[in-house]
RNA sequence: GCGCGCUUAGCUCAGUUGGUUAGAGCGUCCCGUUUACACCGGGAAGGUCCAGGGUUCGAAUCCUUGAGCGCGCACCA
């Protein structure tokens, strides 16, 4: 043995390690389920477990995050693997389209002064495509750094050939049965970023700006927003409103206005809040997604004011060509000038609409479109909408969601949810599979290069591509071996951030085009925030960078740290001084290894010297914790058998039973038992260890002699592939 | 406005279906170089479990009211 204890003798070094560990569980194979079947690893009849790692987005690198969510979903595949499980694990990454193009862009105009139009289409994409793949080529090898026994033969890339086969399979099925259509309507317009964003991409900012009320003939209105009025030729109040009730719906009456004299109609609507202001409003249906909503009810007349770039346009007479800042106040004072001008309230707070991504204020517009409609019924899923789709499966229990909670904020999303605009006017991403000729369209899965039709120059949101996520992986459309065995999936382990924008579009892209739920279960992790409990941004240089902390504490030690006591869907603030703690334990289990194995050189396991009484005891109670652990894991509560394991092995195993153990063995009675016990103990703790903490349980394992590890596989000499202790 | 969550030791948080003196890590204090480990061991201090009311033999845990903080959603011009 003096070979290995020249390495044992020193403390534990993770950077040592885990690196070398990685290699060999990468060349055994044992990742692959495929690999795991051939070798005798798991039983041809062995039940499956199949996962999808969420796809982080290319823009960048791993961030706290991903670390959070690495640990879990690898802890749960190590378990389940060592359970004798055909267990796939899938990585892959996403294009992240809007997010990856932003990023390009900001950087390109940092390092040349240069934007997108100075350059064409296809070098262009060509130039965000190849960012966006170094990424993601710095992202595997993290991936890997964290210990991820992810399925690398099947790796995934949400704009890579397949799954742009899988996007266009979708797309004109649900093209051909009318639930994507090409129209008119009220869009969120991001003037900075020059492209529309679904309604889940805008993010709600309390402001304070200033409203106005001002005189519309007889009336009073309210608005923050004066330079949209122009057009407004309709005021609206409610048909019980006592104080309106000479005025009749569909009056006409002439109105002086801020250019002039207007024709004006009185709407009479329920909608109205006669508690609000006057109770009476204009609406501008061109730029506000209600009053687009009203005039669509009544057939009424809709103007554009504002144009893509934010500018007024001619029907603002003297302001045309003017940005909406600009033109504001010096609208407001034409309207005092006049007389219009009631009163102005300094103190207004309410909600202005920015876009996720770039910050910028959203617009309103109407505009060409494409779109889901998420009301429609199906006649090939029973005449069910799209709504339906989403919402039955997780009502009925079929998919479960923890924490529980979250299945009423879904509800409440999908009552709300309005149909989903899903083209997007910039470049990175999949381009919408629809040609035109003149007046004729086409939509196609492989290219039309016939003369004279050219493609919709729009791409697709990019959670389009990501809601398919669970079967496009697994090589759909074609009926794929794997798609046979892993769809459903058992389980997702998402953020809770992205529930409406993936998980909802996942539940309802399997449910229409598979005709079958895309999970079992959703497990919703909760966000990583810095010591303090703010979020981790750019802005804030709060950032805290994986690599740095795994090369001072290890891998297994971060990851222990972001799992111990932290429930589904619950933030975590990251502490450094948790990492650190656990990184001692890591060095305990290897001081406890090493007096184990010095103790117990020459026993055979195959022939465990019979255990006393105390020490059979203490076996059994180990047995016992082990089949409460075993159904922790099984409820997905890592935080609890994390904890439970932690407290056993420091403080039971470590400072009751091998304090115990050195005095037996020091008077030499029932010497050999407690030997037999500790040796036991520790090969089923480092197996119950290692989906939590694989580098250093594998490392210890390798140090083992092959007789105490007993008969086996030649080929299951690793831990990873060990049989969990029950 | 509707809905949800959180509030437990100085800090960060566990506490699974209500059950004996409420736990962990870090921090603080005292002691200890016992041959696996000083990345250690032994011990100690430290909590009205946000507040009030209720159910119960018994509540941090269930119900109710309130406060503070946070989040989701919504058409208040």
């Amino acid at each position: 043995m003096s070979e290995i204890d020249a390495k044992l003798l020193k403390p534990y070094e993770p950077g040592k390690t885990e690196e070398k560990v990685y290699r060999l569980w990468e060349e055994s194979g044992f990742f692959n389920p495929d690999v795991c079947e051939e070798k005798g690893v798991t039983d041809k009849k062995a039940g499956h477990f199949s996962m999808v790692l969420p796809p982080p987005n290319v823009t960048g690198r791993l961030h706290m995050g991903h670390v959070l969510e690495h640990a879990l979903q690898d802890t749960i595949v190590r378990f389940e693997r060592m359970r004798g499980k055909r267990t796939l694990w899938l990585p892959g990454t996403d294009h992240a389209a809007i997010a990856t193009q932003a990023r390009f862009e900001k950087d390109l105009q940092k390092a040349e002064k240069k934007s997108r139009h100075d350059f064409s289409r296809e070098d262009f994409f060509k130039m965000v495509s190849d960012f966006g793949l170094q990424n993601q080529k710095d992202m595997l090898s993290q991936m890997r750094l964290l210990g991820a026994s992810l399925d690398w033969s099947r790796l995934a890339f949400t704009l890579d050939e397949k799954r742009e086969l899988a996007v266009r399979t979708a797309f004109k099925k649900m093209y051909d049965e009318g639930l994507i259509y090409r129209g008119y309507r009220i869009v969120n317009w991001d003037p900075k970023g020059q492209t529309t964003i679904s309604d889940d991409e805008t993010v709600y900012e309390e402001r304070k700006d200033k409203f106005y009320t001002l005189k519309y003939g007889p009336f009073e209105i309210g608005t923050a927003r004066p330079e949209t009025k122009f057009g407004d030729k309709y005021v609206v109040m409610h048909p019980d409103d006592k104080r309106y009730k000479k005025w009749k719906n569909g009056d006409k009456l002439t109105v002086e206005w801020i250019n002039g004299p207007i024709e004006a109609t009185v709407i009479k609507d329920p909608m109205i809040d006669m508690e609000f202001g006057t109770g009476v409003m204009t609406i501008t249906p061109w730029h506000s997604h209600e009053d687009f909503a009203l005039a669509e009810k009544y057939g009424l007349d809709k103007e554009q004011i504002i144009d893509k770039y934010g500018k007024l346009l001619p029907v603002a007479g003297e302001f045309a060509g003017m940005k909406i800042a600009e033109a504001r106040e010096k609208i407001v004072e034409k309207l005092k000038n006049k007389g219009l001008l009631v009163s102005v309230d300094e103190n207004y707070s309410h909600r202005v609409a920015t876009a996720e991504r770039t910050g910028g204020l959203i617009e309103p517009q109407i505009m060409e479109q494409w779109f889901i409609n998420v009301t429609k019924p199906i006649p090939s899923r029973g005449n069910k909408t799209l709504k339906d789709l989403m919402y039955e499966p997780v009502k009925s229990g079929k998919i479960k969601v923890m924490p529980e909670r979250f299945e009423k904020e879904y509800y409440h999303w999908i009552e709300n949810l309005r149909d989903w605009c899903i083209s997007r006017q910039i470049i990175y991403g999949h381009r919408i599979p629809v040609w035109y000729k003149g007046e004729k369209t086409r939509c196609e899965i492989d290219d039309v290069n016939e003369e004279g039709w050219t493609q919709d120059p729009d791409t697709l949101d990019t959670w389009f591509s990501s809601g398919l996520w669970t079967f496009s992986t697994l090589g759909w459309p074609e009926e794929t071996a794997d798609l046979k065995a892993y769809h459903p999936t058992s389980l997702i382990n998402p953020g809770y951030e992205i529930l409406f924008f993936w998980v909802a579009r996942m539940i309802m892209m399997s449910q229409y085009l598979l005709g079958e739920i895309p999970f079992k279960t959703v497990y919703m992790h909760g966000i990583v925030r810095d010591s303090k409990g703010q979020k981790f941004s750019k802005s804030a240089k709060n950032g805290v960078e994986p690599e740095e902390v795994i090369k001072q504490y290890g891998t297994d030690a971060l990851r222990m740290s972001m799992i111990v006591g932290v429930g589904p869907g619950s933030d975590l603030s990251f502490d450094i001084q948790k990492v650190k703690a656990y990184g001692k334990f890591a060095n305990k289990m290897w001081n406890a290894s090493r007096f184990v194995l010095e103790q117990t050189e020459g026993i055979d396991s195959e022939n465990l010297p019979k255990m006393d009484e105390e020490d059979e005891k203490a076996d059994e109670e180990l047995a016992g914790l082990l089949k409460e652990i075993t159904k922790d894991m099984e409820e997905y509560k890592l935080y609890l058998a994390s904890e439970k394991l932690y407290e056993y092995f420091w403080h039971v195993f470590a400072d009751v039973l091998i304090e115990r153990s050195k005095k037996k063995i020091q008077e030499d009675k029932n010497a050999d038992s407690a030997r037999a016990l500790i040796l036991s103990h520790l090969t089923s703790l480092l197996k119950a260890l290692h989906p939590f903490m694989p580098f250093v349980t594998e490392e210890i394992w390798s140090l083992i002699p092959g007789s105490v590890k007993g008969g086996g596989l030649p080929s299951a000499k690793l831990l990873m592939v060990e049989k969990w202790p029950i």
